[in-house]
DNA sequence: TAGTGGTCTAGACCACATG
DNA sequence: ATGTGGTCTAGACCACTAT
């Protein structure tokens, strides 16, 4: 009986691809486990090892799995959270990288506003938990958030004690909710800051700041938490190489 | 007797793609020009056809080639210019993307600013020639650029008349100075606007506007320009996705 | 030493583009 | 019809990691 999910049109090595990751998705194995050897899947599906290589290479491509030559090939585990300090630039004198630390400064339940309600494809009324956060390094504030979560699948998270929450919110959303973050889309703007902001932030008012929103995207695609960071622009710097 | 600038320890696919690398910057074939089909590789370097595949796969990663199925493997064209304004909306209300038009507003040759010389890799005091330029979109002043070239070799620049420069450099370059950009590395950071700057872009003092730090190479990797554009950060938008 | 991925070969056959 | 790249096979041998 021929695989569900798997397109019988397709390349073999892309009805694998597809088969694999869905797999994956499905935690058969665990972020850090190792899938079968070539040799295995070469076997199990019949097929040459070349063709379960090039399956392979495509889930490395995308950012599925990683593979080191002797031990195997492994679930990536997304550990991306501190990904968004690359676009600012908060580092010691000596150019040594900080680590931020976070406090959860405001938490209330309530109508999801229109555009997180589009962002996450909540119905107009969904209700949401909102959270107010502030990143800080050196103990010095660096980022404002404002993150929005759908109610329902995160109501772990309005009743537990914001203290407990801990620096990154990602693990917590796992552990609590068995929510696993798998990719996020960001979206760069600038702006001034409000006088809420820059009390929080401690700028003076009407300082320009960056503001990066995010979706961030469950392992099955689905949008999981919008949130929007806002941080001093003088602090902000990004790199890009193009051909 | 082995070629030059090829490592016989690496793996063969590599010093396929080595080679094929160093005749492409070379100018053995103009950009939009086919490579030798597989077949021909195979036979010329006397290895087999999935190895060539491999090396031309890795060019097409690097962004050096494009293949087409029946038709062939090409030299990538470097055509870029328009690039910047992916940073950047500028639209018609429709959602149209509007064509961006040039005016050199100054030009003169002075000695290198310190961060000038060190981004193009001259000598302390080599002369450069200053561009002053202003893009606009619909007739609105929309980035005020900064243009800074080694006057050595871009000599034919210094007399030729600002007027007939036309809407996109690169193609100047290549045209009158035989100097062609295939790659660039960007830095954008947020400031608020000069008095200058403001009169040429028509925003109030003080407004914060993104700047672009862009260093152009060539296809040998050498820095040609080094410019700095900055725009409305307002009109600022910049979109990216993580895992 | 056993098991893994990494390189390489020498084919076959298919799908696409062009004249 | 010809020539191109795209898929797939069934091996061989090498290099790295672990025990």
């Amino acid at each position: 009986m021929p695989d569900q999910s798997v397109d019988g049109r397709l390349p073999l090595y892309l009805q694998l691809r597809d088969l694999l990751a869905a797999q994956i998705r499905a935690q058969k194995w665990q972020p850090g486990q190792a899938i079968p050897s070539e040799a295995e899947l070469s076997q199990t599906h019949q097929m040459a090892v070349g063709t379960v290589r090039r399956a392979i290479e495509t889930l490395i491509a995308e950012g599925l799995v990683e593979r080191t030559h002797g031990r195997g090939t492994f679930v990536r585990k997304a550990r991306f959270d501190n990904s968004l300090f690359r676009f600012f630039r908060f580092e010691s004198a000596e150019g040594q990288p900080l680590a931020p630390r976070s406090v959860i400064v405001g938490r209330k339940t309530i109508e999801a506003p229109r555009q997180v309600a589009e962002a996450l494809h909540l119905k107009p009324h969904a209700r949401v938990i909102e959270l107010l956060r502030l990143r800080t390094v050196d103990d010095q504030p660096v980022l404002a958030e404002n993150i929005y979560l759908c109610a329902q699948r995160f109501k772990a998270l309005a009743d537990k004690a914001p203290e407990d929450f801990g620096d990154l919110l990602y693990p917590l959303y796992e552990r609590e909710c068995g929510l696993i973050v798998a990719s996020a889309r960001e979206t760069l703007t600038v702006e001034t800051v409000t006088a809420a902001q820059a009390r929080l932030l401690g700028l003076k008012e009407k300082t320009p700041v960056v503001v990066i929103e995010r979706i961030a995207f469950g392992s099955d695609g689905t949008p999981l938490e919008w949130r929007q960071s806002r941080g001093a622009a003088s602090k902000f710097r990004y790199s890009a190489e193009i051909r």
